[in-house]
DNA sequence: CATGAATGAGTTTTCATTCAT
DNA sequence: CATGAATGAAAACTCATTCAT
């Protein structure tokens, strides 16, 4: 490891914000102990604390790092060429899979983050940034003839996202993954058909 | 001579499991120490350890607690003369506002108890009870000729109760309430359509 | 050991605090750890949380008790009877003793503390006190002709404590017992002779 | 080859103990970090190892360096034209400002020092150094007529060091500036007339 | 030689649990 | 039974020192 070059320090960071992510996600905020994290990491406990003032920070970081990977896949799916595949049984068990691994796909540590007025605040601004950007796209959508005129895509979208929490939360709670799979796909196609002008619809599939 | 003190005794407990409820749910189970239950109730420390084991037992028996909670709360909905009340901002409201006094709606508590073997079978057993009433419901509802009888009524209820737990999530990470209550009202309203029969909709209003 | 008495607090509070101050007297506030302290009073180190909530305020608390030592020492002296007592090699003998015993006779503490804003305020304030009690006192003296009209007993009486911590100070340094001893007889004999009324001193002998 | 580097090593050395003195004056030793050092040298921890094998060892060293001073700082004021000038509020009050800046004027350090057998050991040295330069120089005087052939220098001098480190550390405990310096001239000046003969104390002023 | 990232032994602090009163 | 002081096993954090680069 070339611990001369510049770059060196921030790639470190990098490592750490992303190893502790993985492992808050499995154990949680408050069962993570830092020494959990340095030994998943292969390195001592002092050497976290040069890049982190403490267990708190890091976990400020690891939010931080959280947000922008759900704001990316937010994104990514709003941008596919396909938005409708999110209505499959598939995109769906992809998350079902990752919270039954976690026993959490995060959840507690956004609950655990709301307690936190600095990390409360930040998650809002995300919200907002991701809100803005899916607004800015919508109308475009709109004005090509893709989406109703009439649409409220906030309240459909929003709506989308809650259930999927919802339905994570459940699976989490003994939900069979079956029922979870049926109830998103069912919904979500009610949902869609709310906001896709039919023709384009049949095209997708 | 007149055996009160078995009485007394599960009296006790019940107080204790009441006030930890409180207590756990304001400030989560991490967070939560012995002393902020004793002081809350008005007793020495030891004395909840004469009715509980451990924290983590107390933890295990007010989680029970808050399951039959949302047993009840389910059942008295669906029971209830007007379902479609479900279905109003009130409703929504409500949950709201509790969840941003409690920061959590007990959402954390659940997701902490999911962590735990024991607890999940317990959740997974009491959710499909309330599965189980709750189809033998709907079945006679159908037979009435108050629901569709083809509507896939499991299918909504679990969107339902999805959606509010998406919702309050997303309240928590900074949503806007009223974009929430409009949310929820609207998806709600589509989601009951398809279960109830259009004349027995009209009469509800 | 009566626990349950109101009192016992108070008294395991005293205990600690004296204790400490034991231990801080000897081996400085850095090297003082709190196991040397629990140690020492033969509990365990949680059992000293109990009545301080850390090491700075048992800190705080204990140079308190030593302000007051102080305070009660000098005004002792003051009004004992034969204040001339305090120009003898055995009363500065004394201290050295306890400053070869300690190590530091204390004076490490106090600087520590003057590091301190919150302390060095309390310091200034205690001296403040003791300085106001001496000014009554000597204004009583000069009345009954003890003491000249006409000296600045505030000088003198500065100048005193000065010596004294110099010297315990150079004793600290290697400096011999001996001359430590014969500066003091002779300084103060010079400067209790520009207070007293020559006709006191002689009665005093 | 002209041999540099050891003249470089030792200029280096010199470079790192003044600096040194000045983190450990301003901070006290327990407070003072090798970071803190490093940094106000502007080079890396590591380079310190070069020249010390240790923190104690460093403080050996830079209290090596505070006792020459301390010696030079005296002698030159034995030595000087005027050594009535001691006597004045402007000596003080140089010395009562310095206390002020770095919060304890090395009494601290010199403390721990005490604590030290080996630091101890080369205190009382270089303390007896400093005496018996001052009474060869003395006897000088004393034949000279400049001063009382029967005078106890040894006592007034000692007198005088302590009086002007037990006021710094009045100053240190919240004593006021003008309080300290009032008695610093009053007493000083009465300990030097036991000393000089009036007629040159005359000349002097 | 210099660097500064990593180490690891130590230190303060917390808190569920116990047990003498 | 109730009390709450004491316990002790963690856990977070610090920092002098080392050593690969």
């Amino acid at each position: 490891m070339p611990k001369v070059v510049p770059e060196y320090k921030e790639k470190a960071r990098r490592n750490i914000i992303e190893t502790s992510a993985q492992v808050f996600l499995e154990k949680g905020y408050h069962k993570t102990k830092m020494d959990d994290i340095a030994e998943r990491l292969g390195v001592s406990k002092g050497a976290i604390y040069q890049y982190f003032r403490s267990k708190e920070q890091l976990f400020f970081d690891v939010m931080d790092f959280f947000m922008h990977l759900r704001k990316d896949e937010v994104m990514s799916i709003i941008l596919s060429e396909d938005p409708m595949r999110i209505a499959s049984a598939d995109f769906i068990g992809m998350k079902i899979e990752r919270a039954l691994q976690t026993q959490s796909f995060g959840l507690d540590l956004f609950l655990e983050a709301a307690r936190n007025d600095l990390l409360r605040e930040r998650m809002t601004e995300v919200l907002q940034e991701i809100y803005d950007e899916f607004i800015d796209l919508t109308t475009d959508l709109k004005e090509r003839g893709v989406i109703k005129r009439d649409a409220d895509v906030g309240v459909i979208w929003r709506g989308i996202v809650a259930l999927r929490d919802g339905l994570i939360l459940s699976i989490l709670q003994g939900a069979k993954v079956t029922d979870v799979k049926a109830t998103w796909v069912k919904i979500t196609n009610m949902l869609l058909k709310e906001v896709f002008l039919e023709r384009w619809m049949d095209e997708a599939k």
